[in-house]
DNA sequence: TCTTCGCTTTGTAGCGCTACAATATTCTGC
DNA sequence: GCAGAATATTGTAGCGCTACAAAGCGAAGA
């Protein structure tokens, strides 16, 4: 034997004792109730509650070798940016009986950290942000067959991938300001270990303001995309290269606030001063005077998709390379 | 056997023979590294790696009776609220080798569930934020004995409890607008089925301004905490009630910020036509002009705080009953 | 040389559950 | 009433790992 015993533990084998049934009509009735008669599968299910019975799940995948729970690893709560991604997960997975644990990963190593966490529960499927991992960890993934779903990217998925194009996405937002008449537009940069998926976006603003015959040297570089504070410090780099600017695309709608905010010290009017481009579509940039003219990824339809995608897999349906492309919106508010 | 067989699958066994020593050396070596020989220890890490081995959580839970794994239920993560509270559990919860995964639930029921989930799985332990929760996971969690933590309370723990005096904390806000002088202080109060822990502030905050000789009857119900519009809805109501309130203590400070949205519509100046009070040192309460006057509970440390009572009791130190004080502190802004 | 002692390493025996095959039971149709 | 099909239930044999006790093995002391 290998664990102190407690004589208190409810066990399969105890709820069948109980209920007068063998341990297997215990299990069919959690995994397979369809097997089971109504009459039968009642009186296991009465005697489990009764008992506080709650399946081991530990033991369940050892036997199985299959698991229903999927791990989703998240860069960050700090701002809503997730909120409606992981919506659509849960949502998704809870429909199916599945459930969906969730690890936050800031960089790269906590990330790896994480995907080990899973591997080791070995979880159904994972799910994972951007495209930038650690070697070694995908090597693990690779190794053990773990169904990995990248999101909000949408080329060469490591495995799978649901997200949209950020170039398309740029192009949109960087037009929309060049149509609207702006000749300084700046651009906010960001770029870190977890999430190199922005710089994707430079060369493609940079073209863009090209080709209309606009400068492309305004670009400035914050070091973090979920703190308001970025909005000031970049506002202010990218006064000293062009103290005439007037127009500013963010990396996220934090950022963006940040730069309202700062606008807010300055005195400066919004759009008619600077006009400001946010991404994400946060819920504060709808709520914030003047509302932010934002990127709309659908991300609670990101959450859901990446979800099917690895529950299709348990059920024999490959979607090995596949990238689904979940599309985007611009939404034009007051401040752009 | 089982499970349908995979020959490319590395157990603790495949890299005992690769290693050239038993399994126990193997599962000695990730467990108890201090046991193993140096040497043998580097040579069983080297295979293993070069192999892809990574231990099954799932089978040493089993045979072990033991986890390294505790779960957490967050009820949002919209916005910022938590951000630091799962920090402060992560941070604490990595430096002992142990893992946290979160699960998000809404409602007292998706709470449930992800409690059933965390035992099912039979975590280390579970924090939980509030005293709210469904009798019937109370009753489970008592069955089976699991560690369980409420964050964010302090009275009456179920299990162990750490957070602050409500009481306290609304006493002290009140009192700084009492202090400044006004005089028609509004209270937005907020309550939902996870959070009744909002609920208690109302009967404080009354006793409070009436010891002052001051009105306790603008008090108003809004039915999210986490959402900007809530602001403008809260302002709204209470100027129905009083349309020269001069005050207003918010649920949270994303409710605040959406008073302050609200009244750079109106162009009320505050905090001379108004003075806004938070709650929670969200981000957003320093970023934001003017600044907003809020309650900052010590959330990381409480954090911490939690899984230390959590991995403690897996070494042997009881805290059952035990609830701590983590404290809170006034910051004075702009605002009020 | 023989003990004794401390450190390392290794069998053994399950942990609680499930796939699968086999068996038991009920239901058809004639 | 009975063969045969359909449905329900039940042993068996592990899944990959770890607690525990027992065994190996040098070094130091007698």
């Amino acid at each position: 034997m290998t664990k102190p015993r407690n004589d208190e533990t409810v066990t399969m084998q105890s709820v069948a004792v109980a209920a007068g049934v063998s341990p297997m009509t215990v299990s069919n009735t959690f995994r397979y109730p369809e097997r089971v008669q109504e009459e039968t599968r009642q009186r296991v299910l009465k005697i489990a509650s009764e008992l506080g019975y709650v399946p081991n799940h530990a033991a369940g995948n050892l036997a199985s070798g299959q698991s229903r729970v999927i791990g989703a690893v998240i860069p960050s709560i700090k701002n809503s940016s997730f909120y409606n991604y992981v919506r659509g997960m849960q949502d998704r997975v809870t429909s199916q009986g599945y459930q969906l644990i969730l690890k936050l990963a800031d960089t790269v190593n906590q990330e790896a950290a994480a995907i080990r966490t899973f591997v080791g529960l070995r979880v159904a499927g994972i799910a994972l942000v951007g495209d930038e991992h650690e070697m070694d960890a995908l090597t693990l993934l690779r190794k053990t067959g773990t169904p990995v779903v990248e999101s909000w990217v949408y080329n060469n998925p490591f495995d799978m991938a649901v997200g949209y194009s950020t170039a398309d996405a740029t192009h949109a937002i960087t037009s929309l300001l060049i149509e609207t008449g702006r000749q300084r537009i700046g651009f906010v940069a960001y770029d870190s270990d977890v999430s190199r998926r922005y710089t994707e976006r430079v060369p493609v603003f940079k073209r863009c303001v090209e080709r209309a015959g606009l400068g492309s040297h305004r670009i400035v570089l914050v070091d973090e995309a979920d703190g308001f504070s970025a909005g000031a410090k970049a506002l202010e780099r990218l006064c000293a290269i062009d103290p005439d600017v007037d127009a500013i695309i963010c990396p996220t709608d934090i950022v963006a606030a940040g730069v309202l905010f700062e606008c807010g010290r300055r005195g400066w009017k919004v759009p008619d001063r600077l006009a400001v481009a946010g991404w994400g579509d946060y819920e504060i940039a709808s709520e914030i005077t003047p509302g932010i003219t934002t990127l709309q990824p659908h991300t609670y339809e990101m959450g859901q998709r990446a979800m099917t995608m690895i529950m299709e897999r348990a059920s024999g349906i490959d979607h090995r390379g596949v990238s689904h492309d979940t599309g985007f919106q611009v939404l034009r508010r007051e401040s752009a």
